[in-house]
DNA sequence: CATACGTGGTA
DNA sequence: TTACCAAGTAT
């Protein structure tokens, strides 16, 4: 089965994205911090983010000593905010357990705010070359596609997906890692959801799906992913409020960015209890942020 | 196991 | 223009 993993890993050689965080003097800090942000956002709008946060916090300990509202506010528009504050309790976390490094144990990194299966062997595999089924939903696809003949993966990724991608991998470490990282690019790249490429694919002569016919599923693959409307984009909204004031902010400019008072107070509640907005009195702000004389 | 959680680009 | 989708995690 490592014909695949060969086959992926030499079309990655001379194909592979020019990405920042893939260079070999980077360190598993900022890949961990790539990984965070990579999270459900796109790589062109995770690139100049990683770039400024990298630099101004290059080790964990950096990050660790800086408010969460920082964090929060130098997440920008990456999206899913609380990835922000749990970036953030992660360096802590690293700071206070693992003497400001990041672990190269699973169940270390496993146990850190804001690391799941992914991510934890995502980090395990890039930055320091370990062996492990680094399985996001490109890795499924390609799986899928090609073992199964699927059009497309499940919903979610269960403990048969990573067994079937481990069983694809080299023996390897180095090799292994690299492969991880290839199939990942594979599916970024050419075996994308919606408009595969198959004729560029290294993979082409062995792809179940591709034999079949390789035909792109009729509805909706997964469920109907709303926004508008949501509390979610309320939330957004009174965040963005809150990023772009220089200290607290009181109801009213909170109050104009949406009509339905039931709903604002909700999606307010909300973000106070996830801790991403912290009251000032009658005014709220991002945490840590200092209190000012003079109300916004 | 289903659901909540941002934002913006593309077809 | 609506709708899908993008390197997931926590509950």
């Amino acid at each position: 089965m490592s014909e695949l993993a060969s086959l992926t890993t030499a079309w990655y050689d001379t194909h592979a994205r020019d990405l920042p965080w893939r260079a070999p003097d980077v360190g598993a800090w900022p890949v961990l911090v790539s990984e965070f942000m990579l999270q459900q956002t796109p790589v062109v709008r995770v690139l100049p983010v990683w770039r400024e946060w990298v630099a101004r916090w290059p080790a964990p300990a950096d990050l660790a000593v800086e408010e969460s509202g920082e964090a929060i506010r130098a997440w920008g528009r990456l999206g899913y905010p609380r990835r922000a504050m749990r970036l953030h309790a992660c360096a802590t976390a690293l700071v206070e357990r693992h003497g400001g490094e990041v672990p190269r144990r699973l169940d270390q990194m496993l146990a850190l705010p804001g690391v799941g299966d992914y991510t934890a062997r995502a980090v395990l595999a890039f930055a320091y070359g370990q062996r492990h089924p680094v399985v996001d939903t490109n890795v499924r696809r390609v799986a899928a596609r090609t073992v199964t003949g699927a059009p497309d993966a499940g919903a979610a990724t269960t403990p048969a997906d990573l067994a079937l991608v481990e069983s694809l991998l080299p023996a390897a470490d180095a090799a292994a890692a690299r492969a991880s990282a290839a199939f990942m690019e594979l599916g970024a790249v050419l075996c994308t959801a919606r408009t595969p490429r198959c004729e560029s694919c290294p993979l082409r002569a062995h792809c179940k799906w591709r034999a079949s016919g390789a035909a792109l599923p009729e509805g909706p693959s997964r469920k109907p992913q709303r926004y508008a409307g949501t509390d979610r984009q309320v939330r957004g909204l009174l965040l963005a409020v809150l990023r772009h004031a220089p200290g607290p902010v009181a109801r009213p400019a909170l109050d104009v960015v949406w009509a339905d008072a039931v709903q604002r107070e909700r999606a307010l509640a909300s973000l106070l209890a996830d801790g991403l907005v912290v009251p000032h009195g009658e005014r709220y702000a991002l945490p840590g942020t200092p209190s000012s004389s003079q109300p916004v």
